[in-house]
Parts: structure tokens; C-alpha cells; sequence
DNA sequence: CACTGACATTGACAACCGTCGATGAGTTGA
DNA sequence: TCAACTCATCGACGGTTGTCAATGTCAGTG
């Protein structure tokens, strides 16, 4: 038997959830407390190298799945699994479970609104 | 007597210290582990909130001083100073000492390689 | 030359973060 | 039903980081 695909969570970031940016971009005028925590939050999940990468290698292909980070990556298990659920929570990949395994996607419109409050 | 102009800090990235893209832009493909590390320690200049409402203030003035920032971040005067540091060594700040004040300038061209570098 | 003002540095402390072994939850195939 | 597999979660450990009081450094002022 063949279980249903399953969605894998994502957080609420400017209430909506969606993948629109969260605050005015840098150099037009001075963030609030609360859009600086916000963008904080997203921006905080990609200053880590491994995370980098790991954003890196899925983005460069359609589909990757968590037990082919592993070894790119050199990192334990529940390590990968650490950095994708930070990835996800930041909205920055996406996760779908399909049998076994998991498989994720880059969300490229959420870092073009990243990309845009950086002053893009 | 009036002291020279004194140019402050910035801290290598691809080695000649300007401000060029350090990295492949994410989705091209992957990073190497020198080129994550790189992007990691300038993205996590940008990872907290009161280094972002800095920045952001500073990018919305041609020029501003430290003591001005004070106020508007509610922090103590080591804690911007610490800030400071860290933007300005991650380049996307530079500093000029003028008298009894430091002032900073937005670096607007290592935010435009950074917004590359995440795939702009 | 003392004195004030602006900023950097130091040292200490609490909070946070990356890492991994062990374990648990759910899926597949025999 | 059971064994093997993929992934998430938990708990613990060490290292990093944000914060501020105290102190140091240097430029301007009287």
C-alpha cells in the first residue's frame, strides 16, 4: 500500500504564510523591532555554512531527498534533519513525505522577497 | 588642531577586501564548504535584530554617527559599538573617524553582491 | 595641562546554537 | 507479522553570541 503525500510545515512569517516579503526594504527607512525580529528570523536561518549548503544543493536540483544530504554535507542524520526543519520554519524550503522518504524543494520566491528587503 | 580623516576596519572576503559577490548564486550549484563558510560569516552580520535596525538606519542617511544611534536602538554604548564592528567587518558598513566622532556610511555595493550571491 | 566628550576594548555572565548518540514514529517489502 | 529502512525528536554537551559595567584611548577645549 501506498501512503499519501504528505505537506511539511512552513511558519507563519508575516501572518499569512506565504512567501511575500516581510518588511521595507534596507536604505529606504529605518526597520520596527518587530520587522527586524521577523527578518531576523530569516535571515538567522541561513547564517550557518552548513545550512548554506544544504540550501545550495537543493536548489540546484528540482527535488532532493534528506538521505542524499547526508553524505554532501558530512553531517549525522538528526543533524540534516535539525538543518531542514530550520530551513522549512523559515519558509525557505519546502518538504513533501512520500513513502519513506522526504523530499524537498527550494522556495524561490521566498528568497526573492528575502532579496528584496535586503534593499533589492 | 584637527586630526585627519581616519578610515576604519573592513575585513577580507575574497581576499583583496572589496566588495564583489564571494559565491556562486545559490540555485546555480552547490557550494563548496570555503564558499558557505564565506557567506555564512556575512549573512550572520545580518542575523540578529538590532544589527538590521542599524543597518537600516544607517542605509536611510548619507551618514550617520554613533552617538546617534543610540537612542533609536535603546542599547548601550559598548553593545553599538559592538554592532558596529560587526557590520564594518563584514563590509557592509565602513566608518570614518572625524574629530571626536566615528561615522558610518551604508555599503551599498556588498549589498548588492549579497543579494546576488542568494541567487539575485 | 587638566578636563570633558566620543568611542573602543575588556571581562563576565546568561542565553542561544550546532552537533551527535539514542530512541521513537511511520512506511515498505518479504 | 516482522525486519529493515527513512526520518523526526529528545537529551546532553561544548562553543558561540548579545549584553552591559568598568576601563582605556584619543581628540578637542578652556
Amino acid at each position: 500500500m501506498v501512503a499519501e503525500p504528505t505537506e511539511v510545515k512552513a511558519k507563519a512569517l508575516d501572518g499569512s504564510g506565504d512567501a511575500t516579503a516581510c518588511c521595507t526594504p534596507l536604505g529606504e527607512a529605518p526597520l520596527s523591532e518587530v520587522e527586524a525580529a521577523e527578518l531576523a528570523r530569516i535571515i538567522g536561518a541561513l547564517a550557518d555554512p552548513v545550512r548554506l549548503r544544504l540550501l545550495s544543493i537543493v536548489a540546484s536540483s528540482p527535488e532532493v531527498c534528506s538521505c542524499e544530504l547526508e553524505d554532501p554535507l558530512a553531517k549525522s542524520q538528526p543533524t540534516v534533519s535539525h538543518h531542514t526543519k530550520v530551513l522549512a520554519e523559515a519558509g525557505l524550503i519546502s518538504g513533501e513525505k512520500r513513502g519513506r522518504w522526504t523530499w524537498w524543494q527550494a522556495n524561490t520566491a521566498r528568497l526573492a522577497s528575502l532579496r528584496k528587503a535586503l534593499g533589492g
